[in-house]
DNA sequence: TCTCGAACCAATTTGCGAATGGTATCTGTA
DNA sequence: TACAGATACCATTCGCAAATTGGTTCGAGA
């Protein structure tokens, strides 16, 4: 193994044309020279370009030949890694809740909560529906907004767990997350939202009727109902126009 | 609003048994005047206890009593939040595989996917279904069942990033890695279930086409027939005597 | 016995400089 | 004209130290 490859440069003509291909050969001899291990990161192009003896440029070009084969990726401010690009973890919450937008959340939880609520119907036990009724009378005495919003969460959690599966209430718990940090882009606007509106304690009321009286298909119903109007008054206070 | 207490300070006669009680009455008098938002961060305590004019020590029992009563939570280098203690493990891979059964993942799949499948309808780009189809193409030519699957479930993949939605994305895909490492209670009957069965065929294509005609109902419908007849082959393995 | 203040602890955040891949620009050469 | 080389600059990331913060202990004092 070498660390300099000075010498060589001497002994190469100054061919242009087939320096770019010089430099995508020498690149090739080091990696296979230096056997790395998949993961592992190779040199900074800057000290990789003098130990080949060959300009940052054409070491770059090389480079990107190799990435486009799949052999190694490359990051702004990590490096250059051996092996195909490892995928960004989609279900991290810090990266969705950073590349997703509320309109997007609420058609979440419009395609997950009402099948929930379904299930809950059908599988909710006494301590479920004691649960429930707790917190619908939380929500209704409360007095200020920011109580009500910790009973209206607690509520519709607890309206998952009703549900008995671990799986979804992880989606769930994940999909909250993501609501308690995701970029709401216009929150000067967001506090007229943040009125205690008497529209949802009819319609949590449906929905805990329906599933106290075990009908999965008019809980599921009224719990779209109620998620749907959530989703109108949130898209008449972020985009007014529309 | 105010930001120091000390006026109050003065009034106030040091009463032992009262002052503990009086802590608590301040600190919610401080919540209610400022009023914060959900997961809004109040100052330190060692600020608070000052602007408050009471003993830290006194503050933190104050503290630990809205704490219990699940109205703030705190951590060691963040801070104090209003509202419930954000749960960290119930979106772990690891917590959930190790507590969900096939049964359940199936239920989960059964709830979400067909969503995803009536939202890929609408919103498929000529490139998802580029991709699509592709994917089918490579299930049909699959040799063995180990290559098969890799392309099924890509194919499932790129239906549910048709939908354009990253929230669903990444509950689709946390979904997908619980189904890699749930524990099958009866791995010696799995390998029945591998065998290239030519059912699924007919129905990607009919979920394909549904997709490429934009008919996001018959999508919905065509995924939820799919993912039953997936369901009932397995459950027939898992569970002969159901 | 209890409170207060101070000190200390461990976890976390913040701030800043260095490192790194990506890009634009100028110069020289064939 | 075209391309390689060199340099500077940019945005992101990493590493490390200092500051911040909730949690704990301990002694003085009422």
């Amino acid at each position: 193994m070498w660390t300099l490859a000075q010498p060589m440069t001497i002994e190469i003509e100054p061919e242009t044309r087939t320096r770019n291909h010089d430099a995508a050969a020498r690149l090739r001899a080091y990696l296979a020279d230096s056997n790395l291990e998949l993961n592992s990161r190779l040199p900074p192009e800057r000290t990789l370009s003098r130990q080949l003896g060959v300009s940052r440029s054409l070491l770059r070009r090389a480079l990107a030949e190799l990435e486009a084969a799949g052999q190694i990726w490359r990051h702004v401010g990590r490096g250059t890694f051996i092996g195909s690009r490892p995928l960004e973890s989609a279900s991290d919450i810090d990266y969705v809740s950073s590349h997703t937008t509320p309109r997007e959340l609420m058609e979440a939880r419009l395609l997950i909560e009402p099948g929930l609520t379904r299930l809950a119907a059908s599988h909710a036990t006494n301590a479920d529906i004691r649960e429930l009724e707790h917190c619908i009378r939380k929500t209704k005495s409360a007095t200020d907004w920011r109580i009500y919003e910790i009973w209206d969460i607690n509520l519709h959690r607890t309206i998952a767990a009703a549900a008995h599966n671990t799986c979804l209430m992880a989606l769930f718990d994940t999909l909250n997350a993501v609501k308690r940090s995701v970029v709401w882009t216009r929150p000067r606007e967001v506090p007229l939202a943040r009125k205690l509106d008497h529209h949802s304690f009819s319609e949590h009321d449906a929905i805990y009727n329906a599933i106290i009286e075990r009908d999965p298909a008019r809980a599921e119903a009224a719990m779209r109902r109620h998620l749907g109007s959530v989703r109108d008054r949130l898209m008449k206070v972020m985009e007014p126009g529309a």
